[in-house]
RNA sequence: CGGGGUAUAGCGCAGUCUGGUAGCGCAUCUGCUUUGGGAGCAGAGGGUCGUUGGUUCGAAUCCAGCUGCCCCGACCA
């Protein structure tokens, strides 16, 4: 490919609204545009490295045994109705209506379509087990889009779906998605974990993130630092540590009348925030006695709400209750609230539930008890885990204490089990003639995201650095003072041939530019290899060769040049 | 959904406070020169100033509505 024919348009200044380094390297690399928020065009550069994240990861689909299908992006609402989504999706979920006034929606994920194909036609418990699975452009009208494609409306997404007769069976098929989402990370080139995760709404046994390690990650990631335990911060466990101490201090009630925040307790009256708690309120769930229910944690702790959101007493969705709310439940404002004298069911968060001589809100404005301590002044409390983990804490496995980074979540696989072929009917007779349930799983891959995340993970001032395994080119040729000398165009037309033969992809920078514009957009542009042929180097029968993340570049001999490309090609 | 910001040429911005009919850099086009890290000279093209309405002799500028885009928040006791 020639640049003069590549529609290909960099940009020399940052362009104005970006926040992560990804989205301005795609924009000013000329490989995305915007179209509105959340949604982007890609030109001819970003679609070729789009096109090769979807070739690993539908290589490593294939060989782990997945079929490929292709199912429609719009979706009848009758079959999300079937399976319950079509209430409970918010906002979310892009519905529209066709010319009949049919209702129908923009796929944000496949699970109602392929369940209802696969419940039409399989039949038999000897066509299982089976993977589907796509590459498809789904939809979701997210509350905020932002990073560019990193979190869009729009996405690419392979999803793939098991189908098996047993959960034993739909155990092995996890494992092997497990297995093939490693090997194409892998094949990528991205530096990744595979951390345990909250299955979520969906529900189902088992689940697990993949994702890539930067700091513009949108999750926490809990890493222990010793063993390979790993998981999403709202997955991860807390381990109470240490046994309560007993009581040294006396109860005494203190009037705060402007210490309505743990940090202003902990200023004035010098008070660890290790010895304070903070009492929050939450809707209670549907049918029991009280509407509202007190959680309480370390001062110093903040509330995991997709733990709090699994307890039984817990209204799921995660409520909390309005100022309004707080005040005539518990009698005062949030600020002064506290476990002694509440009325309401409290949950203690197991490392809270370890405090003693400990101060907290009165449940009256103004005023908190100092020298707190449970057992004596309060009953022994009902306790849970209802933290987020914090760096230093004792790894859930019991081996090291934890670290915590941020991920990009780049895969997701879960175990869905009988959720939605239950809710749809989807079975198949078993050897003894019987109907059964089949067993799910859903795997997917952000195929868009992934493209900003290898570069958010490979860049340098000078702009991305691709990995050989998703560069839009192997290998760029610059040629120099062609102008002067004829058979410098020749030379480099010559050997971009030759290597094209070899299957090899070149861009040549053959613009009537100097060699400073050129060298910066080959830099910005990532391509792993830069080749320059001038007069200067010709004259010796060489080529100058600077990888692109190479300080300094080499003369090597011309003939040199496909056995040294072959192995940074083939290294990846 | 709440709060904030912003909208002027392809991109990045100034001009708005103090109203008088639009400018800078880069990019683009033409010609000549120029080829080892974002070239030089000479010339040229390109904007209903997001949109609707209002005030005014006169609006990019003042006022109101609408829309787009961006940011922050939606863990607070």
């Amino acid at each position: 490919m020639r640049t003069s024919e590549l529609l290909f348009p960099t940009l020399r200044e940052d362009p104005a609204d970006t926040v992560v380094i990804s989205h301005k390297l795609m924009l000013r690399a000329g490989m995305i545009r915007q179209l509105a928020s959340g949604l982007y065009t890609w030109l001819p550069l970003g679609l070729r490295v789009l096109r090769r994240v979807e070739n690993i990861v539908r290589e490593e689909m294939d060989r782990a045994g997945a079929q490929e299908i292709l199912m429609s992006g719009v979706q009848p609402a009758e079959l999300w109705q079937e399976s319950g989504r079509w209430q409970h999706f918010g906002p979310e979920l892009l519905r529209l209506s066709d010319r009949h006034q049919r209702d129908f929606c923009l796929g944000p994920t496949h699970e109602e379509v392929v369940t209802d194909l696969v419940r039409r036609e399989v039949n038999s418990y000897k066509q299982l087990p089976l993977n589907l699975y796509q590459i498809q452009t789904k939809f979701r009208d997210e509350v905020r889009p932002r990073f560019g494609v990193m979190r869009s409306r729009e996405f690419i997404m392979k999803d793939a779906y098991s189908f098996h007769t047993s959960a034993e069976s739909l155990v092995e098929g996890y494992q092997r998605m497990h297995d093939a989402y490693c090997r194409a990370f892998d094949r990528i080139g991205l530096d990744y974990r595979a951390v345990l995760a909250d299955s979520g709404a969906i529900g189902g046994t088992g689940s697990q993130e993949f994702h890539v390690l930067a700091d513009s990650g949108e999750d926490d990631i809990v890493f222990s630092t010793e063993s390979h335990y790993a998981a999403n911060i709202e997955k991860a466990q807390c381990i109470p540590e240490g046994t309560r101490a007993a009581p040294n201090e006396d109860l005494r009630r203190v009037e705060t009348p402007t210490q309505k925040t743990i940090d202003a307790l902990v200023r004035d009256f010098e008070l660890p925030v290790t010895r304070t708690v903070k009492t929050l309120i939450v809707k209670a769930a549907d049918g029991l006695e009280h509407a509202f229910i007190a959680l309480i944690i370390r001062g110093d702790h903040t509330l995991n709400e997709v733990k709090a959101e699994h307890h039984p007493w817990i209204h799921a969705p995660l409520t909390f209750a309005s100022e309004s709310e707080v005040r005539s439940v518990m009698g005062a404002g949030p600020g002064s609230l506290g476990p002694l004298g509440c009325p309401i069911p409290m949950i203690v968060d197991h490392q809270a539930a370890l405090c003693s001589d400990f101060g907290a809100g009165a449940n009256d404005d103004g005023w908190h008890w100092f020298g707190l301590n449970w057992g004596r002044d309060l009953p022994e409390p009902v306790t849970d885990d209802l933290r987020n983990a914090v760096e230093g804490d004792l790894s859930p496995d019991g081996i090291g204490r934890v670290m915590i980074r941020r991920g990009i979540e780049v895969g997701h696989i879960f175990q869905l089990g009988t959720k939605y072929s239950e809710a749809m009917g989807a079975q198949v007779l078993d050897e003894q003639g019987r109907n059964v349930v089949m067993h799910m799983g859903c795997y997917g891959i952000g195929i868009t995201r992934i493209v900003a995340a290898a570069i958010e993970q490979q860049h340098d001032q000078r702009g991305i650095c691709w990995p050989a395994s998703l560069a839009p080119f192997d290998v760029c040729i610059v040629p120099i003072g062609a102008n002067k000398s004829p058979e410098v165009t020749t030379a480099s037309d010559a050997l971009m041939a030759r290597l094209e033969a070899l299957g090899f992809s070149v861009l040549i920078d053959d613009r009537n530019l100097g060699p400073g514009p050129r060298f910066a957009d080959m830099d910005l542009i990532g391509i792993p290899v830069r080749l320059v042929m001038s007069p200067k180097t010709l004259e010796a029968d060489q080529v100058e060769w600077k990888g692109r993340t190479d300080a300094e570049a080499e003369l090597i001999p011309v003939d040199a040049v496909v056995a040294r490309l072959t192995q940074v090609v083939r290294a990846q």
